[in-house]
DNA sequence: AGCACGCCGACT
DNA sequence: GTCGGCGTGCTC
């Protein structure tokens, strides 16, 4: 039998099948999506493999035809199964291949992110080893009084085991005792070495992982009772539930959006959903945004489905997340809550993926290829799988909303709020008019008198400063527009190198205007201001009250993030200064005041949907404010542009009139759900060298598009700088494209990975691509 | 990624 | 004359 295996290495372009032979005592447990050994090159090393297919024929050292090369070549032994890494099932090798060509990577980078290692256990093992010759060691036991033949037994057996005998299993053969052995060991004749060995948990893993289990588990009395029980569904709850277990019980891929205020109960939802799911056998993953995977989320979950749950988020030690693993792969855990990488949790008949929170960008991978979105993974996955997915939000992307407004996907909306807490009240304030007044602090007089209302009354106030994606903008404080593109009309970034505008959709550079285009006026201006900048204003507004910051230089360690928010919920800080972390996660009734500094960057980021995020984030950062009915909360917003619809719209929480303004702008200027773009990202330390990169990647693509035969349209920007082009000394170089057609995108950016993209994907001179598509 | 093969500078 | 620099190319 022969198999063809990808090697999964660090860092390998090279990402072809190659062909071996199984050798005839693999044969039983080989199968495909299992991990190997391989010898590969030169040297008798190994790498690790996964086996992608089988095929009859073939015998060591033979010369085969390679199934993928299709060179005739003489084919190498398996050299094992590598036991260490779960093996993908047929459903999730299928869905690594599909993942690649959508992200744009090898299938082995794939692989490597998909794979789980099983549980480990390292065990000390008593070894008993003799020190001296047989010969001498048969001399000490003739010298002893009593001559044992229990100690010649264990003599011989040493001497016949050179390389030691296991403590335990020595005296058990030799039924030795104490007494002989502290004799022997005494007078040095033979050693006893503690040596550490690790193998795969076995038969014991349930004693493992129940260790680990009382560890992590969040105990399931202590408040989990409340929900433990069935709560009963509003009837617009259970319309929604009935709706997507059609889908579950229909057997086939299907997906649906959930769309639900805070507090419109879309939770028991899910619950309802899953245990519908559960009871016809089939399993359930719940992602939830890191922020959100708290230890009342855990509780409630466990509170419902008990110990059938496995729990998968970032801080979990690796031992105790192969646990999580195991208990998937025994069929004991049928449930998963977890966060993004969950997505790929090995759940025996997978049926079910409920994404909570769908918008949330957190379920975007950022930090390694493939940069992979576990929303859109969900989506790939069930229709693999045949299985339903669950979009839940109360703020959805435009493009899922899009499609279940046109009835492709499936959609229900929970319009009532379980405790009607009212909506926090709104103050704008007009920065331009207080500009024109001659205000020189980012903290206008309106807020700083809310400020001091809620410091008197010693409740708390968190101060969001939306961060500018880095780039500087020109604004006019005349006017309050910002200078945008006069082809894409979003805004346009300057960059002081080139003392010039450009646009990071589509290329075009322009001067930096004099004059304000809209307005003629001559006050245009970069400035910004930072978290520092307002919390030692406020500082200084307020002296003697403490003001804690939280943004990406006070977070940087590993616990920096929750430190500060259990700094501020427990000491009762008046006033918290951040970015948008502050927008998410934190939940405290005794916060009654928002204040958002300057909300114009945010609709102001040069990305096509900022404005979406802007509305989500406005919308978030409002929930912040007046959580309960006891204590209404307030918002002072800062704006250039008070009059804007997007402002209005996130202060009345008017997601539908956002929605409409929104699509009609993608719409007239061609952006998702209207195309699909994109974006090619090239970085390295060697400036030249990175342009040079995307511009022949940015050649491949014309050509390709030149050529009949691929039959792909699209439209090709040029190649800028991207809006912050050096980070860490590394420059970086990107262009977008366009089609209106997503699969034409990505089959136009696999064209040359498959030929000769592979030295270009390669990580040559230091040079880094990735590919980015949004549809 | 590794590792080998292969063609040009400063040394025992 | 050789040892060795790392530039291309291959790995079933």
């Amino acid at each position: 039998m022969l198999a063809d295996v990808r090697i999964i290495r660090s860092n390998s372009s090279y990402d072809i099948n190659y062909t071996y032979v199984v050798p005839d005592k693999l044969k039983q447990g080989l199968d495909v999506g299992v991990f190997v050994d391989v010898p590969f090159g030169a040297g008798d090393k190994t790498e690790l493999g996964i086996v992608t297919s089988l095929k009859d024929g073939g015998g060591n050292g033979e010369r085969v035809k390679a199934l993928e090369s299709g060179r005739t070549v003489n084919v190498k032994e398996i050299a094992g199964i590598n036991l260490r890494y779960i093996p993908l099932g047929r459903e999730l090798l299928a869905l690594c291949d599909v993942m690649a060509k959508r992200y744009v990577c090898t299938a082995a980078e794939v692989y490597k992110t998909v794979a789980q290692k099983r549980v480990q256990v390292t065990e000390r093992v008593k070894k008993l080893r003799l020190a001296v010759p047989y010969e001498d060691a048969v001399a000490f036991v003739d010298g002893t009084p009593k001559k044992k033949k229990q100690a010649y037994d264990l003599v011989k057996l040493l001497a016949e085991n050179p390389e030691g005998v296991e403590e335990a299993e020595a005296v058990n053969l030799c039924d030795t005792g104490p007494a002989d052995m502290k004799r022997l060991t005494g007078a040095g004749i033979i050693v006893r070495e503690i040596e550490k060995v690790s193998r795969l948990a076995g038969d014991d893993l349930d004693e493992i992982s129940r260790k680990y289990a009382e560890k992590k588990s969040v105990p399931a009395g202590d408040g989990a009772d409340r929900y433990a029980k069935r709560v009963d569904l509003s009837q617009e709850q259970s319309g929604a539930a009935r709706k997507i277990k059609d889908i579950v019980d229909s057997g086939e891929f299907g997906e649906f959006l959930l769309r639900g205020v805070t507090g419109s109960g879309k939770t028991e939802v899910y619950f309802d959903v899953i245990e519908h799911a559960t009871e016809r056998g089939k399993g359930a993953i719940l992602l939830v945004p890191e922020i959100a995977l708290t230890e009342q989320m855990i509780r409630r979950v466990r509170g419902r489905f008990g110990d059938g749950v496995a729990i998968i988020h970032s801080r979990l030690g690796d031992k105790q997340r192969a646990c999580e693993y195991e208990r998937m792969l025994a069929g004991e855990a049928k449930i998963v809550l977890g966060v993004r990488s969950a997505v790929f949790a090995p759940v025996k008949d997978l049926g079910l993926i409920i994404v909570d929170e769908e918008q949330e960008p957190s379920y975007k991978s950022f930090e390694q290829r493939p940069y992979y979105n576990a929303t859109e993974v969900a989506a790939m996955r069930m229709k693999i799988a045949g299985g339903t997915v669950v979009y839940g939000s109360a703020t959805p992307r435009v493009t899922t909303y899009y499609k279940a407004l046109q009835g492709r996907i499936g959609y229900a909306y929970l319009s009532k709020r379980a405790q009607s807490g009212a909506l926090p009240e709104v103050i704008t304030v007009d920065m331009k008019a207080e500009i024109a007044n001659g205000l020189r602090s980012p903290v206008s007089p309106a807020l700083a008198a809310e400020i001091a209302k809620n410091i008197e009354a010693g409740e708390q106030t968190i101060i969001f400063i939306p961060r500018r994606g880095h780039s500087a903008r020109l604004v006019c404080l005349a006017c309050g527009k910002t200078i945008g593109c006069r082809y894409c009309h979003i805004p346009v970034t300057y960059h002081k190198s080139a003392g010039r505008l450009i646009c990071h959709y589509c290329g075009t550079t322009a001067p930096v205007p004099s004059v304000c285009p809209n307005c003629g006026s001559r006050s245009i201006t970069g400035k910004t201001y930072g978290t520092e900048a307002v919390a030692e204003e406020i500082s200084a507004l307020f002296p003697g009250v403490p003001v804690l910051r939280m943004d990406n230089d006070t977070t940087r360690s590993v616990d920096g993030h929750r430190k500060i928010i259990e700094r501020f919920e427990n000491e009762k800080v008046p006033v918290l200064v951040g970015t948008q972390m502050v927008a998410k996660g934190l939940d405290f009734p005794n916060v009654t005041l928002v204040g958002v500094i300057n909300a114009d960057s945010l609709a102001n980021m040069s990305e096509y949907n900022a404005s979406e995020r802007a509305f989500q984030l406005l919308t978030q950062v409002f929930g912040r404010a007046g959580r309960t009915a006891e204590k209404p909360g307030r918002c002072v917003l800062q704006t250039l542009e008070p009059n804007s619809s997007l402002v209005a719209d996130a202060c009345a929480q008017d997601y539908d009139s956002f929605y409409k303004r929104e699509i009609a702008f993608r719409e007239s200027v061609g952006f998702p759900p209207f195309s699909a773009i994109a974006f090619v990202t090239v970085s390295g330390k060697n400036d030249r060298h990175v342009y040079d990169t995307a511009a022949a990647f940015r050649g491949k693509i014309e050509a390709a598009l030149k050529d009949a035969e691929t039959g792909f349209d699209a439209e090709v920007m040029r190649v800028t700088r991207t809006a912050v082009p050096k980070i860490d000394d590394r420059y970086f170089w990107r262009f977008a494209a366009v089609s209106a057609d997503v699969d034409a995108l990505i089959g136009l950016m696999n064209v040359f990975n498959e030929k000769d993209a592979v030295p270009l994907m390669r990580n040559e001179r230091g040079v880094y691509v990735s590919v980015d598509i949004d549809a």
